[in-house]
This record gives C-alpha cells, structure tokens and sequence, in this order.
DNA sequence: AATGAATGAGACTTCATTCAT
DNA sequence: AATGAATGAAGTCTCATTCAT
C-alpha cells in the first residue's frame, strides 16, 4: 500500500496562478479566484505563501533560473556571430520550455508583476552577450529586436498561427526569421 | 470676448491618465492618484467622463483614429512590396506621433485596458495590408515581427537607447532594421 | 432659515473611538465597531481620516495640545517648592479636563496605541519640571509616583468612588494626597 | 531512572508568552510568535493549552496564588497602622518576586488581558485589608495610591531609573515613600 | 463646473483554532 | 509530543462610483 497521493495543493496554487496571472495579469488576478478553483480558503494560500507577490516570484522561480543558468553557459562563449547564434538558438529552446509550462511572461513589459527586476537583468546581460563587439547603434538595436521578436514569437504568434505548425515546424520557422535580424 | 480663459480640466485628465495609464498600467492607476495629481476632487473626474473606462478610451481615440485613417488610404494601395514598404512607413510615422504625445500603447498586449478591441482590430487589418498575396506562413510571421518591432523599437529602445540619436535619427534607423523584416 | 446642523460625522468618528479606545483598547476595538454604532459604513471612515491610527492621534490631539500648553508655561517657572506645586495644580486641570471629555489615557502605558511618544515626552519633560533641584533618587521617585497617582486617581479612582464626592470634592481631595506626595 | 531529559516545552512557552505579552500585550501577541520564537509548530501549543487564554492564564497562576497565599495571612492581622504596614510590605514582597520572574502585569489595568478577574479580586480586597477601620474616603483613596504606586514602582519606575540602585535599596526606598502614602 | 460625503464590493492579510497522522 | 494542512472569521484598507448641493 502506498500513501495516498497528496494532491499537493502548494503544486496546484503555482499551477492555477500561473494561468491566471497570463490570462489576465497579476493585478486583475485575486486571491479569492485562486483558492476558489482550487477549492481551499484563501487562508490555505497563506499556509503555503507568505503573500501574493511570493506566489507570483515562485511561479517565476523555474523559468528565471533555466535562464540564469543559461547566462553562466553563455558567459564563456566568444563573441563570434555563430557563437552567438548559438546563445539565442539555446536561448530559444529556454523560451519554448517555458512556454511549455505555460505562457509564463505574457506581460514581460510590466512592471507591476513582482519578481520582475531579476528578469530584466537577465534580459540585459543576454542583449550585451548577443552584441557583436563595438557595436554599432544599430547593431544594437537589432539585437534588441531579436531577442524581442524572439519572445512575442511564442508568446503571441505561438497562439494566434494555431494549429498549422508543429512546435518544432514553428520553431524552426520563428529562428530562421530572427537569427536574420540578429546582426 | 466673452469665454473665461478656460482651465480645461477635461485636457488634463487626460494628459495626467496618460501619463499615469502608461507608467504603472490601467490597473494600478487609481482615480484618486488622477485627481489629486490634477488638484481636483475624484468627483471632478465623473463631471467628464461617465467612467473609469471612458478615460482611458477617450486617452486612445486620438491615436486610434489616426489609424484608422491611415487604414482607409493603405486599402487603396496595391500589395507590392513597394507599397507595402510605403504603408509601413507611414505606419512608422502615426506611432511616432502618437509616442511623442505619450508613450500611449506601453501595455498594448493587455487585455485589461478597456477600448482595445478596436486597437486590435487595426493591427489585424494592418497586418493583412503589409502581407504579400499568398503570403506563406514565414511571411505572415515577418510581417508580424516587423510591426511588433516597429512598437517595441518607439516603446521601449527609444527610452533606453536615450540619447545618441535624434528623433529622426532613430526612426531611419529603425525603419532601416524594420524594412529588412517585412517580406 | 439655517442650514441643517450636519450631523457632523468627522466628529462622532472621534468622539465614538475615544469610547471605545478606552473602555476596550486600541487593539480590540474595530473600524467596523466604530462604523456600526454611528451608522455608517466603514469606508466612512477612511473618508474622514487616511488610517485607524490617525482616529487614535486625532482624539488625542487636543489633549495633548493642551499639555504642551502647559508645558511652555511650566517652563518659565522657578523650580521651588511653591512653583512646583503650582505647576502639578495646573496639570491636575489639563488632566481633569480631558477626563471630562472623556476618559482619554486610560491605557497610558501601553506602547500599542499611536501617538504616544509625543504624550510619553511630555511626561518626561513634567517630570523633570517637578522635581526640585538636584533631586535626590528618592525625590525623583516621588515626583514620578505624584504625578502616575494624579493620573490614576483621575482615571480609574474617580469612576469607582463613585457617587459620593462632586468632582470639584474629589480635585481637592486628591490634590491634598498628591502634594503630600511631591518632594 | 527512566524520563529522557525532559526538553520541557510547556515551560517555553509560559516563558516566551510571559517576556511577549509584558512587551507587547496580549492582544498583540500572536501564537504564531510565540510558536516561532521556541521553534515549534503553532499545534505543539495546543497540546499543551487549550487556549491562548489558558497560556495567559496559567502564566499568571504563580504570580496569582502568591498573592492569594498572602491574604489568607494578611485576613488574621488586626487593622492596625503598624499590622497594615506589615502587610503592605510583604505585598511588596510579592510583587518584586512576580517582576523577578519577569514583569508580569505591565498592563494591569486592561480588561483584555484574560485571568485579569480573579486579579481584581485580590486587589479590592487587599486595598479593604489596608484601609483603616472606618476609612474616610480620603484614607481610603490613599490607600488605593499606595497600592497603585507600589506597581508602578516595580514596574516601570525600576526599568527607568536603571543601574543606580540595587534592587533591594530599590525596594527600600520605594517602601519608604509608599509607607507614607499609607494612611 | 465641481465638491463633500458616503457606499458597496472586494482586495490582501492575520489570527486562533482544529484534526488526522 | 508534535506536525502539516487547512479553515472561518475578522481585520485594515482601497477603489470605482453616486448624488445632493
């Protein structure tokens, strides 16, 4: 006899606040809605989180640190263009991985979602890394635009070009584009 | 002459919403930060509008129209790339104004800002409009880069790559890097 | 014709709370109990005053405005024997006072309640004004214990004693045990 | 021998809820505080107690029987001024224990503080034990003084006037100008 | 053209308490 | 002897909105 399997509602918060925070942001998402299509109190979200803005940082947690591990590999790579490619292709299936989680930053560009600052500071370091070295004001820029399209590539398009491409077709199709912008 | 020299309150919500909607999103802006920004009471503000919505509408009905006129001269162009380049363009041109306004559509990818169906409805068309005929999936993917580009380029770059360039400056620049993406 | 007398609802707040306040404490008393027994709801109250914390200070306000008063004039007297009594005669009024608008420090010597330290400086300052010169530690012990018996005469001995001495009988008697107190 | 070495968390918490409640209040006092302050869970204090009442409750206990040991003893004294000082000084006495243990009723006169009953109930019958017979109510008032500034004496006189007196001379001298309060 | 006063709904959070294990 | 998980009630506070004046 094994132990009934805890429904492990810690799992279940993360889960269901995942969606929610995506589907209609961390402001409009309350507690209440939570816990209610779970089927707790809100106080049981107490028990597991010390507050709301904690539960938004461990959402978050997986998807940061797949990222910061990145940085580190990335870090020692020369600044080469197929270097780089190389970083942005990896950095494309650490998207995609997320994504497949669910559509975990649909609102990158927000401030008000807490736990963001270690986000922008990943998104920082990898713009300086995919630049060539003494990069132009344009080349600059086009690195920005890569990364950028990079995300709303499976953030938004992913959704909208529904179903006539497999993950992998849409992949494929997404970094051919973008490694053209990256300069 | 008769008008007292008007005081116009109705411009100042406005102006101050923007600004506000723009900084810390529509849900984080409450009334009364509006309104005592503005030296009035919250009741002042239901003088104007009927509602919380209807400023935030009446804040993006310039903007919009200037759209959706713009939409109404690129029906009448044919879909060579040239005209599409041309439709861009202008395209580039009604987003530049609208930012110097304000930066007026920082959250444009959020559902929560009330009047943003007809916000969709442009990018839709518009996007249909920049397509090449029969365009393949790849290319409809472009098109939508180049677009998304073209708002995060005025959005977001513009701020942070401060102030190397000049307005105009940065808008060839960007249209340089964004006419490369368009199919 | 007169405009009806507003029921002035700012000042039932005040004068509610210091009921309250006082018979139960600052931490047991609720902004919904407070709300209920006047009538109104309680956003009422965060119409009239920002926090719970401003009602407590503002009932304490005009009490303690009354002590600085005093204090400003204690100052500038001599620190003999006459004076001092003088002093402790004329703050034996301010605390008759505010017991008669209502009993207003019953929990003087609780840190919970806000806008404390202000009263808690004030009776450090009297103290120091009551004490003779060069005070010896027996000296400053009984100044304090003067003036906490002129306090917990006025609050607590006054409500028991009841009926049987007017308020004026029981200044006098009081004040006859206090300087008999007071080195 | 057979117990284990008792870890005696029953008496941590009478100890932790002792040093919250005199620095905070009661009302302030959370279990959670105190659970955390001794590293259990806040169950453990329920197996223990079966309310935060009963922790408060049991707290005061030693303190209370003391107290109540004592008017057995003081019943059989005639009311003499000299058998009326012996009893004030064991009183004394019993108060600087209970403080030693720690200072357990700086809020005296709270109602919120449970077990407070049965504390009034020593005090007014003590406060009748120390009047002289057929007390005016001015000795009667002297000595409700009397009693009062022996609490606070210990309790917060002591703390303030710190390092200069040993607790005994302490005792001394507030005894002296307390015995002449006494009438 | 605007204010002063108020409301009702709902937000996040904390607390004492319970109970199966 | 104690924990892990959860609850229900209550707390403070904020917000968009209304309405008589």
């Amino acid at each position: 006899m094994t132990s009934e399997p805890r429904t492990d509602t810690r799992a279940r918060i993360q889960e269901v606040a995942l969606e929610l925070f995506a589907k209609q942001g961390y402001e409009k998402t309350s507690l209440r809605e939570i816990s209610e299509r779970i089927g707790v109190t809100k106080a049981a979200l107490y028990y597991h989180f010390k507050t709301k803005e904690d539960i938004a940082a461990s959402v978050f947690e997986d998807g940061l640190k797949a990222m910061e591990e990145m940085l580190v590999w990335a870090r020692t790579k020369p600044r080469t263009r197929e270097a780089r490619a190389e970083i942005l292709r990896r950095y494309c299936a650490v998207v995609r991985d997320g994504i497949g989680r669910s559509r975990f930053i649909q609102q990158t560009d927000q401030q008000s979602m807490p736990g963001m600052e270690r986000f922008f500071a990943v998104m920082y370091e990898l713009n300086a890394l995919l630049q060539p070295e003494n990069a132009s004001t344009r080349e600059a820029m086009q690195t920005g635009l890569a990364i950028h399209s990079l995300h709303f590539g499976w953030m938004k398009m992913r959704a909208l070009s529904g179903g006539d491409l497999t993950e992998d077709e849409f992949e494929e199709t997404l970094m051919g584009i973008v490694l053209d912008i990256l300069p």
